[in-house]
DNA sequence: GCGGGTATGTCAAACTCCTGACATGGAGGA
DNA sequence: TCCTCCATGTCAGGAGTTTGACATACCCGC
């Protein structure tokens, strides 16, 4: 195992660098970065999430969640509220332009997934998804 | 299949996030990047590489590795010519000091990339590898 | 020989993301 | 009640990466 090419973390790495880069340009024509879209489609599955728990749930700090969010109240997809009534987490929720465009980017990212998820045999999908968790779940603390 | 957190390319996504911020904790000690680390232990293996072709390894852009070499090069990591004598690829090599830092940072890595194995089942390591090698083979062209 | 195609190194500008830091608001124990 | 701890939103600065572009150098078919 000298060759640092044949170990796991090589493999992930690549495997995510050929995602993120599908990614991209299928995201291009839809004007959204993946970050953004990201944020689009946890707010679309649960809405009034604030800003550190869309951070958490797309692997981003605060502060950059924060200035993707920024962007997308800019562009008028999503609305927050400007003072917060309980705390300080302001929840986020789409508006109805923001929904049409998740809506038309949802079958380009959908596309790449399926192709990424087509290339695994089906009888291993499975296992490789348990086995993903298990590699992210080794890390956390 | 609605949840977008089930769909593969979000756990490849969190996977990898985790590896990243493991392997940028480890790498700190060792005032090193990961996009320098990687650079460090492709040009170990195989000496004389071009900018573009450590690029190409390393998942990055050409202007990319460039500025992350020519950072190793004032560290005296590296060494690379000043003007090629076939072509314009500018064929880099590590110095006897990159040599020391390198191994210095390999056990740091290898133990981020153990206990990421060590998390999947041992039988179904080959498996893994393979798909992973499957699903980043999707999206060449 | 030579002209198109390809690959390389490099520059400039913009963007994204991160680290570090600070102030605010809530929860729980002394 | 007070006060320590934790989580949140935000600001400032800097580091890293990307896109776009340009000039140079080889290759190959004509």
């Amino acid at each position: 195992m000298e060759d640092a090419t044949q170990r796991l973390g090589y493999r992930v790495k690549r495997a995510a660098a050929a995602l993120r880069g599908a990614l991209d340009r299928a995201l291009r024509e839809h004007d959204l970065t993946v970050p953004q879209y990201a944020c689009l489609e946890l707010l679309d599955q649960r809405p009034g999430l604030s800003n550190a728990e869309l951070a958490r749930g797309t692997f981003v700090t605060r502060q950059s969640m924060n200035t993707v969010l920024r962007g997308l109240q800019d562009s008028g997809l999503i609305t927050r509220p400007a003072a917060a009534d309980h705390g300080r987490a302001l929840p986020a929720h789409l508006t109805e332009q923001g929904r049409r465009r998740l809506d038309a980017a949802r079958s380009a990212v959908y596309a790449v997934d399926q192709r990424m998820t087509d290339a695994v045999p089906p009888e291993r999908l499975a296992d490789l998804l348990a086995d993903l968790d298990r590699m992210a779940a080794a890390f956390e603390r």
